[in-house]
DNA sequence: ACTTGGCACTCTCAGAAGCCGAGTGCCAGT
DNA sequence: ACTGGCACTCGGCTTCTGAGAGTGCCAAGT
C-alpha cells in the first residue's frame, strides 16, 4: 500500500505545508522537490493517500495538508532527529552555564527552549524522589505551629507547615530536628521513608518527632508541590493565522498545572511527541507536544519540552528538546 | 470649555463603547441615555469634545470612540468606585481563605483577580524588607559553599550562596549561623542590617562571619528577587478582535519580570490606573493597568493588580482591585 | 446664545456578479 | 505503470452597487 514512492510524496507534501503554511498541489510538488514524475502520477499517490488517512484536503479543488496520523507517519518513520550544530551546542551550554541556582537553572532552561523552537515551553522541576536530602530545618512560627524546610542535592527546596502540641519547648523542637536531619542526610527519598520509620519506631515515647516525621514522610512521598514553569507563552501568537480562534483554549490550559504535568507525560530519557488529538485535554487538540525526560542515565528526573502547532518542524524540534534536555541534565548532575 | 451636558455626553460615549464595543453616534446616545436634547446638539458636543481631544473617529462619519486621555477624564473625574456587593466580599473571603502558606496565598490571589475581572492579573510578592526575619540558615552543600536561606514572618523565603573558606570547620559555620541568627531574629530588614554591621565590628577576627553576614545583608537590601506572578493570560484573547495584531507585544510583555514590576509602579496603598501610552512599554499602550498596593495601613508591602485592554470597565475593575487588595493585605497580617 | 430640524455628503459594510487560476479526477494512450 | 490531456469544481479576488449610519453645516426657532 505504502511504496516508496508514497512516502516520499508525504514527506514533501509536510515539508513544504510546514515551510509555507498553505495546502499543496501536485504541481507545485513536482517543481519544488524532484520526485522525477509527471504531476498526474502524484496526483495518483495523493489521492491514495488520501484515502488511507494520511491527507486531507480543506475544500474540494484545493491542496493537500497533512492529518495527524500523517504526521505521525512522518515522525515515525520519515524523519530521523539530527544532532544539532556546534554553534547551537555551544549556544545552550553557554546560555545554561552562567547558572547559579536550581531556580535559575529552570528559568534559563526554559527561556531557552522558547526561543530556539519558537514555541512555548514547559520546564517540570527535578523531582525530590531521585535526588538526595541535604539538609532538613525545623523553624518555629508560632506557638504552635512550625515550618518544615527541606533541601534536597539539586538546591530544591520544599516546605510545610507542622502542628504542634503547645507546650513544647522550644529544645525538643529543635532536638527533633537535629535527629531527623541526622538520619536522613544523603539518602534518597524512598531510603528515607525507611529510616524515619525506624526512627520512630526506636523512640515512641517522643511526643514532637512524630508530628514531624509524618509531615517530613508526607513532603517525600506525594511530593505535592511538582512544579511547572511555562515560558516564551508570546509564541503562540505566531502559531498561525487559523489559530486565533483556538487560542483561548491553548491558553488556558497552559495556566492549569495539572494539566501541563499530564501533558508531559511520564518521565523517559528519550523524546516523545503528542500529535493533535492525541493529546487528551480537548483544548491542545490542535497542538503538538514535544517532550523528553531529563536527568542521568538511567536516572529520570522531570520531564520538559514545548508545545507548538500540528504543523511544526518535527525534525528540528525534536532535536533541540533533546539536546536541551541532554544538558539540562549533565548540568545538574555536575552542579 | 466642559460644561455638564459635555461631561455627561463623554460619561454615556465611554459607557456604551465599553459595553458594545462598537463607535458610537449622537443618535443612538440620545435614544440609549436620557439626554433630553436633539441629536443635533449631541454632534455640536461631539465635534468639540473631539476638538479638545477626548474623542476621536476611527474614519469619517462613523461614531465616535474615546481617547486615552477621555478615559483619564472619565476616571478621574466622572466615575466613583464602587464598593463591592456582599455576596462578592464574601466570595474574595472564603477563596482566600483556605490558603496554607504564602505561596498559596499568592497564587489564589492572582487567580481571584484574574477570574473576577476577566483580565489579566499581576500579584507581586511581599517584600522582605517590611517584614520580619523569622529564621536564618546556614546549609553547607560543599566544602566551599554554603546555601543561606532567610524566611520571614510572611512565610517567604529567600535563599543565597554563600562562598566559604575551604577549611572551615563545621562547627564553625553553624556557630555563625546560630549568632547570626540570634541578633536578626524578629527585626525589621533594616534594623537587622544595622545588628549585623555591629556583630562584625565586635567579631572582626572570625572568618566565617564575615562572608555570611555579608550574603545576608546583600538579600536584605537589594531583595533582588522580588517575585511577580502572573494568572489569566488567557484573558488576553478575550481583549477584543482589534487586538489580535497587538497580542504578541503584550504576552511578551506578560513574561518579562522587570516590565510586570516596572508596571506595578511605586506601591501606594490605593489604587492607580495607567491608561494606554501613559504606559512607558511600547507593548502595553493599547492596555490599561488597574493597580494598588497591599499591605497593612500605611505601610505597604507589595502591588497587585490587573491588565486589560484600554476600553474596560474602569468602575468595576478598580473596585475589584481594590478590594481583593484590601482582603490580602488583612488576610497576611492576621496570619 | 443655544437648540433644532433639515439636508447634502461621506464612507463603511454587505451582498452579488464575474473572472481567474489552482487543483482535481478520469481516461486514453504509450 | 506512467503520462498528457481535458473537463470540471470551487475558493478567492476584484468590482460594483445599494443601503445605512453618521457627520457637518446652515438657517430657523425659542
Amino acid at each position: 500500500m505504502l511504496d516508496e514512492r508514497k512516502l516520499a510524496v508525504l514527506r514533501a507534501i509536510i515539508t513544504d505545508y510546514v515551510e509555507n503554511s498553505e495546502p499543496v498541489g501536485s504541481k507545485a510538488l513536482v517543481e519544488r522537490y524532484r520526485l522525477d514524475v509527471s504531476p498526474a502520477t502524484i496526483r495518483n499517490d495523493m489521492a491514495s493517500l488520501e484515502e488511507e488517512g494520511y491527507l486531507t484536503q480543506p475544500h474540494t479543488s484545493a491542496g493537500r495538508i497533512p492529518t495527524d496520523k500523517g504526521y505521525r507517519l512522518f515522525v515515525d518513520r520519515l524523519t530521523t532527529v539530527k544532532p544539532l550544530s556546534l554553534p547551537e551546542k555551544r549556544a545552550i551550554s553557554t546560555f545554561l552555564g552562567g547558572a547559579a541556582d536550581l531556580d535559575d537553572v529552570v528559568s534559563r532552561t526554559v527561556r531557552l527552549l522558547a526561543q530556539i523552537t519558537s514555541q512555548v515551553a514547559i520546564v517540570q522541576y527535578p523531582i525530590v524522589s531521585t535526588a538526595v536530602i541535604r539538609h532538613i530545618d525545623v523553624i518555629r512560627l508560632h506557638p504552635d505551629r512550625a515550618l518544615l524546610l527541606l533541601v534536597t542535592s539539586t538546591g530544591r527546596i520544599t516546605q510545610a507547615h507542622v502542628e504542634l502540641p503547645v507546650e513544647t519547648p522550644d529544645a525538643d523542637v529543635e532536638a527533633a530536628a537535629v535527629r531527623i536531619g541526622a538520619a536522613v542526610r544523603n539518602l534518597t527519598s524512598a531510603q528515607a521513608v525507611r529510616a524515619l520509620n525506624e526512627l520512630v519506631r526506636d523512640s515512641a515515647s517522643d511526643t514532637v518527632l512524630p508530628p514531624v516525621v509524618n509531615a517530613v514522610t508526607a513532603l517525600l512521598a506525594a511530593d505535592p508541590t511538582t512544579r511547572v514553569v511555562v515560558g516564551g507563552v508570546q509564541n503562540v501568537a505566531r502559531f498561525g493565522d487559523d489559530f486565533h480562534a483556538a487560542m483561548e483554549p491553548v491558553l488556558e490550559a497552559l495556566e492549569e498545572q495539572v494539566v501541563l504535568l499530564r501533558l508531559l507525560g511520564e518521565a523517559r530519557n528519550d523524546v516523545t511527541v503528542r500529535i493533535g488529538h492525541e493529546n487528551e485535554h480537548v483544548g491542545l487538540q490542535s497542538t503538538s507536544v514535544v517532550a523528553s525526560g531529563y536527568g542521568m542515565p538511567d536516572d529520570v528526573w522531570a520531564t520538559l519540552g514545548v508545545v507548538g502547532p500540528t504543523r511544526m518542524n518535527y525534525p528540528s524540534t525534536m532535536a533541540s528538546v533533546r539536546a536541551v534536555a541532554r544538558y539540562v541534565g549533565r548540568f545538574l548532575a555536575e552542579g
